[in-house]
DNA sequence: CGTCCACAGGAATGACGGGCGG
DNA sequence: CCGCCCGTCATTCCTGTGGACG
């Protein structure tokens, strides 16, 4: 019985009446062609060329807010490089970090080490050793690596910015190797941050990458479905609607792509024949719920209970709430749940990281007499919040407040 | 033009769990 | 096994500050 659950199953992914080639609209999928992106390749592309010559390329730093194509262009070069090299006798590397996920000096440098094939404990070392394995084997390599820091701010304002130092002055350790930097970040006060050395170092070249508008959007859209899409299952507004959608965004064409292959998923589900822009409208709830999902699953407990304090709030009709206030219900409902709650200076902190995350919208304003306070918002619905909550039986009793 | 609100956010510290090399 | 070094969460104490009010 079950064996035939799953054969209908695969049958039906197997035979698709909607996707003819899924992945092409996933996230990680590098395309072989980038529209709309082709001066920032050709500037990458000459920049890095000087490592086919084994001469060390200056280092870059890449600038865009998200979905504007940085992942993609800066890959998509790296992978052409990598091939020609095949036909050159220098030695070429390359190492592709995401300090999102590798958020700690110790683990960007295990990631350095395993990109050259080093096996190094996930944890255990310090720094110091993890760092001298890593020259020590780069050096012996005899070769021309270009180190790839993908979303560096996370990196930076969390740890400083120490090893971005150590690694800029990198070559300084190395006698038969080489290796030069790529920094990329959304944040474009990002430098202001920085200590003026390596901002120097590492902005030997700079590389802006600017948000797409809708037509951009559509255009790329429209390629891709081509190739992920069966012919006339997308209803004619569909790409429009998640090109607008995108746009409204910041022009972020991960989130464009998302949307439609979301969209596209929900209509196989639903045993549709077309996508249409219904599916479209609850891709973006679905996108929305794993978002949160995604997030309170690594947040700790606490950070769940700040944002059921906003949800709280806002059912007393106060969308925007201001640190004090938001301070207060929450202490509230740690009493109310009792549990013990945190220090306003932490939930500082949480109410920082879940702005950058994306749940909160936080800004800070000065009222003159009135003090200086965050300004704080939901950014996603109170509906999918309590959706995703409401399954944790701890908050039971809360979330109908 | 100075004051002073209501916090922001930096620095130092500690408890804790995990994992290393020896 | 120990001593050491990590990263994470959290606290305590602290200095800094934009601008409306007086």
């Amino acid at each position: 019985m079950k064996m035939e659950v799953l054969d209908e199953i695969f049958r039906r992914v197997l035979s698709s009446k909607i996707f003819t080639n899924r992945s092409s609209l996933r996230p990680d999928y590098v395309p072989d062609e980038l529209p709309h992106r082709e001066n920032q390749i050709k500037m990458l592309g000459s920049i890095l060329a000087q490592a086919l010559r084994g001469s060390r390329p200056s280092n870059v730093f890449i600038y865009g807010l998200t979905g504007t194509g940085k992942t993609a262009v800066t890959k998509y070069v790296l992978k052409r490089i990598e091939e020609k090299s095949l036909g050159f006798k220098t030695n070429f590397t390359y190492a592709y970090i995401n300090c999102r996920q590798s958020d700690t000096p110790y683990r960007v440098l295990a990631d350095l080490n395993e990109s050259i094939g080093v096996r190094v404990p996930f944890t255990g070392l310090s720094r110091a050793e993890v760092y001298r394995r890593f020259l020590r084997n780069l050096d012996a390599r005899k070769c021309v690596m270009i180190i790839v820091l993908d979303e560096i701010d996370f990196l930076v304002k969390r740890h400083g910015d120490d090893i971005l130092y150590k690694l800029s002055r990198v070559n300084e350790d190395l006698l038969y190797s080489q290796a030069s930097l790529i920094g990329i970040t959304n944040d474009l006060k990002l430098t202001e941050t920085l200590d003026p050395r390596i901002k120097s170092s590492l902005g030997e070249e700079e590389l802006v990458f600017p948000p797409y508008n809708a037509v951009q959007l559509e255009d790329i859209l429209r390629r891709r479905a081509k190739r992920a899409f069966r012919r006339g299952v997308l209803e004619p507004g569909v790409i429009p609607l998640c090109a607008a959608l995108a746009a409204k965004e910041h022009g972020d064409a991960r989130r464009a792509l998302d949307l439609l292959r979301v969209a596209g998923e929900i209509a196989e589900r639903e045993g549709a024949e077309n996508v249409t822009e219904e599916h479209v409208k609850k891709a973006r709830a679905e996108i929305e719920r794993d978002r949160v999902v995604e997030v309170l699953r690594t947040m700790p407990l606490h950070a769940k209970l700040v944002l059921l304090s906003m949800v709280y709030l806002d059912n007393k009709g106060k969308t925007r709430t201001t640190t004090g206030e938001l301070y207060a219900s929450y202490v509230h409902i740690c009493r109310e749940l009792g549990v013990e709650s945190l220090t306003q200076r932490r939930i500082s902190d949480l109410v920082n990281e879940l702005d950058m995350l994306g749940l909160l919208a936080a800004r800070l304003v000065s009222r003159g007499r009135y003090g200086r306070t965050k300004i704080i918002e939901l950014s996603v619905s109170k509906k999918t919040i309590l959706e995703v909550l409401g399954k944790d039986e701890r908050f039971s009793g809360v979330a109908n407040l």
